[in-house]
RNA sequence: GCGUCUGUAGCUCAGUUGGAUAGAGCAACUGCCUUCUAAGCAGUGGGUCGGGGGUUCGAAUCUCUCCAGACGCACCA
């Protein structure tokens, strides 16, 4: 004695609830002769220890607006819902059944319960499966232009597990923001005109007098890391130039390093798109101005920058939440790296996106009020500019903190790591925590192919599927070819009759709550949303595995049922870990 | 001293806009391989969600305060 409700389009389980709860409580509304305005309400899964498919806390949230207790308002509720003499139907086209309720409980302080009927879950399933990439990926075409600038390491030196945890958030970000349909550019800020840049040079420099056989002693702040002195020896090697001062250090160390970063990156997976270079702020154009004077002048005739000592500040502290006033140009006229960088963020603005994420290390922090509030000095949305921090990472061997001092060249390197442990298992470690949370990297578990190690322990699931699907195809010959990519409606029944345990309705949930886990994701900009989800899903199918034989050579529709359950699994894993850049193996 | 982040099981951590009896993996103990990959599954034990106040019908979640830890407070980048 269910109730069935027609909606038509593609709202899915929950969000039909929702518009059906709504509706009720516009009815309710003309009962009551009150004027209906909407508030907010959850949809959600009830605990483990209530038997129902949903639960909604409409009640407790609406017993203030309807001014009765939170209990009689969920009676009312119940039989409105429960009425036949309401008519949700709002199918004008052709309409698809996706709800059908086959009971609504009240419990607690006032939670309805929704006991769903098995074809619901089963319409929605077939739903999603013949339109997944609509379904799962959709924005309702709000798309954004969005430019993601990460890494930007000083390219003083090859890249460590921390610059790889920003590699890894920026490019995953990156991939998620595109499945979503935005527009994305990823760019690499290359510090290459201050200070650091001059002592890289001069390190390079001494390293190669000394292959010239000159005894200097090597300066304390200087880099010290052994690739320098190999690029000095191959310089030497290559070229034998025994002047010095003809070679233009500078050049080739910047060269020398991009190469060696970009290499680096891409082995991890990662693409950049643009690579902006600091000297760009500083060219001077065919009027004899940069993007540094441009910005400059404009704060200038704001009357925000004053003169102290003969160096120029600006001041942050009055109109912002920064504690103090900066210098932006010393008093040698040499302008500060933040000088750079208002420049170089507001050159991001001139360029017109709707978002820009920035991806900083949170040792930046204090970083963030300065660059915001100068942003909104130039007339800058500062809303516009998102700044992501994420904690430090550590890498942990044998139960033991690896030391890393970036001081000295004592640092194990990204490609280290990804020598020791592969590609998936360190973007997955670096993926898997929220970026508030520091990360203790365990090389020794990464290295593990066991169900302790997460990634692995999910790519077995997409493995496994993908060797049933193999042992599908030989023992039901008449499928060969056949790829599933559509269910047609007849196949309902079939699916009524043969995916009908729990576990299977748990898992179709699971399959169509993907969408949301995605929306998390974007709207935080958090992919370690991602990792948890996939676990979870990977989890439920190792247990139905072990439970529930796939194939059934005697039965080849509950066959035929369960191999479209598992292929839909596999699609969500699949795309899950390409969002992370892991890949989704066929065997292992 | 000021600021940011963190504090959840022995360990490493999830916990989405505040929701009903707070979850997972590891570690410990017990089962499951002639059966689609045991790189797996099931079960048991384990918690005053750092302490205390406040808001609320309802707080791990919001707020205040205290305690502990990490990081940051340059005319470095």
């Amino acid at each position: 004695m269910g109730k069935r409700i027609k909606f038509r389009g593609r709202k899915l389980i929950k969000k039909d609830l929702k518009n059906l709860i709504n509706l009720a409580l516009k009815k309710l509304c003309v009962l009551e002769k009150i004027n209906y305005k909407e508030f907010d309400f959850n949809v959600e899964v009830p605990p483990k220890n209530i038997k129902a498919d949903y639960a909604t806390n409409v009640c407790l949230v609406g017993a203030r607006y309807f001014k009765k207790s939170p209990k009689i308002l969920s009676e009312e509720l119940k039989n409105i819902l429960l009425s036949e003499d309401i008519d949700f139907i709002n199918s004008k086209k052709e309409s698809k059944i996706f709800i059908n309720i086959k009971n609504i409980t009240c419990l607690g302080q006032g939670f309805l319960n929704f006991d769903l009927d098995l074809s619901s879950f089963l319409y929605s399933f077939l739903y999603f499966y013949n339109n997944k990439e609509y379904y799962f990926f959709n924005n309702d075409d709000k798309f954004k232009k969005i430019l993601l600038e990460f890494v930007s390491a000083n390219p003083t030196g090859p890249l460590h597990i921390g610059h790889a945890r920003g590699a890894a958030i920026g490019d995953s970000l990156s991939r998620l923001l595109k499945k979503k349909g935005h527009i994305v550019e990823t760019e690499y800020y290359v510090n290459n005109a201050g200070n650091q840049m001059n002592i890289l040079k001069e390190s390079l420099e001494i390293r190669y007098r000394q292959v010239l056989g000159e005894k200097i002693d090597f300066p304390e702040n200087h880099y010290m890391g052994d690739y320098i002195t190999e690029i000095a020896r191959d310089l030497y090697e290559e070229k034998r130039i025994k002047d010095y001062k003809q070679i233009d250090f500078k050049t080739i160390i910047l060269n020398k390093m991009l190469d060696i970063i970009k290499s680096e990156l891409k082995r991890f997976n990662v693409e950049i798109d643009n690579w902006f270079f600091e000297t760009k702020i500083l060219e001077k154009d065919s009027s004899g101005t940069n993007d540094l004077d441009r910005v400059m002048k404009i704060l200038e005739d704001k009357n925000l920058i004053k003169d102290i000592d003969g160096a120029k500040w600006l001041n942050t502290a009055e109109f912002s939440e920064d504690d103090k006033d900066r210098v932006i140009i010393r008093k040698d006229g040499r302008p500060t790296y933040f000088a750079s960088d208002i420049a170089y963020h507001e050159n991001k603005y001139i360029r017109n996106y709707d978002l820009m994420i920035d991806i900083w290390g949170a040792d930046h922090h204090g970083y963030v009020p300065r660059i915001k509030a100068s942003m909104e000095y130039l007339g800058n949305d500062k809303e516009k500019l998102h700044i992501i921090l994420y904690q430090l990472v550590s890498l942990i061997r044998d139960g033991e903190k690896v030391a890393m001092s970036t001081r000295k060249g004592e640092f194990i390197s990204l490609v280290e790591v990804l020598e020791e442990v592969g590609l998936d298992a360190t973007r997955f470690f670096l993926l898997m925590r929220s970026t508030d949370n520091p990360i203790e990297f365990d090389l020794s578990l990464a290295k593990k192919s066991t169900n302790e190690n997460p990634v692995f322990y999910i790519e077995y699931a997409h493995a496994r599927i993908h060797s049933i699907m193999k042992n599908f195809y030989n023992e039901f010959h008449e499928y060969n070819g056949f790829i599933f990519d559509k269910i047609e409606d007849k196949y309902l029944s079939i699916l009524e009759k043969n995916l009908n345990q729990e576990e299977d309705i748990s898992i179709i949930k699971t399959l169509i709550s993907f969408k949301e886990i995605l929306n998390f994701a974007e709207r935080d900009f958090s992919p370690h949303y991602i990792t948890t989800y996939l676990l979870d899903l990977a989890g439920k199918f190792h247990n139905y595995y072990n439970k529930y034989k796939i194939i059934d050579k005697a039965n080849s529709n509950k066959t035929l049922s369960r191999i479209l359950l598992i292929k839909e699994i596999a699609f969500v894993i699949k795309n899950g870990l390409e969002i992370l850049g892991i890949t989704a193996p066929e065997s292992m």
